[in-house]
DNA sequence: CTTGTTTGATGGTCTTACCACTTTCCAGAC
DNA sequence: GTCTGGAAAGTGGTAAGACCATCAAACAAG
């Protein structure tokens, strides 16, 4: 690109843009996820959408979504949308996803980890919580007391809940990794298929749980947040240890 | 979440091909590049040639050939045609290298989680560090000593010592997920081609801190170290802070 | 020969249309 | 009530044609 330029003393006259419209695009997208503007896990507006919004046609804003997944930081979809990837997904899940497969003991190695991450992440909520991601919040709890007592049990929204509380802590980088673990969570869920928490008891503490810690970031009190949470995780550990001694 | 997981035996019956023909003429370029049908240098005929020899629509020759760009095999010339480039095969940026180049703020957000990790790391290893741990540590810290009577900096041996801290936490997946991010940690320095802490009375503060930082674990006291851990990476930050904010 | 202009080819963008796939929802069957 | 099937809407994928911006080579004027 700079075969073109002239050696002479000057830099200064030329500095006219040349960028391609996609790469404009592409750009302005990339922000927009590394702010965390677009969460991980989201659907990127459509691209009729997009091509409205920035005052460009859809064939831009298709070059650009286009290198987004070349680059691996979205997904495309057809005919389902464009999400935003984990970018943490392929140097840290895939390598050490073996290892979860057998023992209980990496199970547990997890948790402890997950702990030391949604204590803070709690902490950080209660600090910088907007009142948006309160109303997810709320919402995700009547969904979850509406499923208490039609006796129904949804993990998606425990994880969307937590999601939430990660997300508010406002770290775009932690929100990532923080997938990451989910999707371990999950997988070891999955793999173990256990129905650990299935009576009424656990689902009424577990609620009772993620009540307190939402008045405590609702309250703007980090100390209580990361409490309340971290009783939440110590039950949910020490439950998980009881079930797997008998089984 | 496992709604959409079909509990079918077999998996049989739906292997039908699916492709983007934008990929599919990306391969096929690929290939002619590389049987040396297109050579270094050359012209590719121009989008509306192709499109027509390979019987597809113009946007789909743009998408593949962009795609190329992207990873630097050929070079688009407004105007002039697009050439074969030297195959060099310089890298494609991984996702998480994007983020971190892209915005200092993401620097520290990544310092913040480090720090969390870090000083939790502290703290395990004090309650559990073998001797032989013991051992390497002090190792590390004789070859940093070294290092700083003869004025010599090596990041990889800061590094090490860290890293030896959160083996002796004894959480095998910990350790990697902390590995993944000293990786990222040592991008961000690279690209930030940073030479933040170089003056002497900086290296000195820092032996302290590992100093104390092991003193705490080798004498198996688990506030202390955290303490000391925290109070270690807290100056690292303010130091990068005000290294950012004059720069 | 040098300089400036013209002209054609090429990539960049836009518009419009239609196809393929996914998701969602709802009527119907059980 | 739940489950099934299909219609409808939304989304990405592809195509075709047009026009603009840029470059390069041919051309004309000095």
């Amino acid at each position: 690109m700079n075969n073109q330029n002239n050696d002479l003393p000057e830099p200064l006259f030329t500095p006219i843009r040349l960028e391609r419209i996609s790469q404009k695009v592409a750009n302005q997208l990339k922000k927009a996820i590394s702010n965390g503007v677009l969460r991980v896990g989201e659907r990127l507006p459509s691209e009729r959408e997009l091509a409205e919004q920035m005052g460009v046609s859809r064939p831009s804003i298709r070059e650009a979504i286009q290198q987004l997944e070349l680059q691996g930081i979205v997904e495309i979809v057809h005919g389902g949308g464009t999400i935003v990837k984990n970018i943490t997904e392929q140097e840290i899940l895939k390598p050490i996803e073996m290892f979860l497969g057998a023992d209980r003991l990496r199970v547990l190695e997890l948790t402890e980890i997950r702990a030391l991450l949604e204590t803070w992440a709690a902490r950080q909520a209660a600090l910088h919580r907007t009142e948006e991601e309160l109303a997810r919040m709320r919402g995700y709890l009547d969904e979850m007391e509406d499923d208490f007592e039609k006796g129904r049990i949804r993990y998606e929204i425990d994880f969307k809940f937590h999601t939430e509380i990660v997300a508010a802590a406002h770290n775009t980088i932690f929100l990532h990794l923080m997938s990451s673990i989910y999707q371990w969570v999950n997988y070891s869920i999955r793999i173990h298929r256990e129905q650990v928490f299935v009576t009424k008891d656990h689902q009424q503490r577990i609620f009772d749980h993620h009540l307190k810690v939402f008045q405590a970031i609702h309250d703007q009190d980090p100390d209580a947040a990361e409490a309340c949470m971290r009783e939440h995780l110590v039950y949910v550990v020490e439950e998980f240890k009881q079930w797997s001694s008998s089984h």
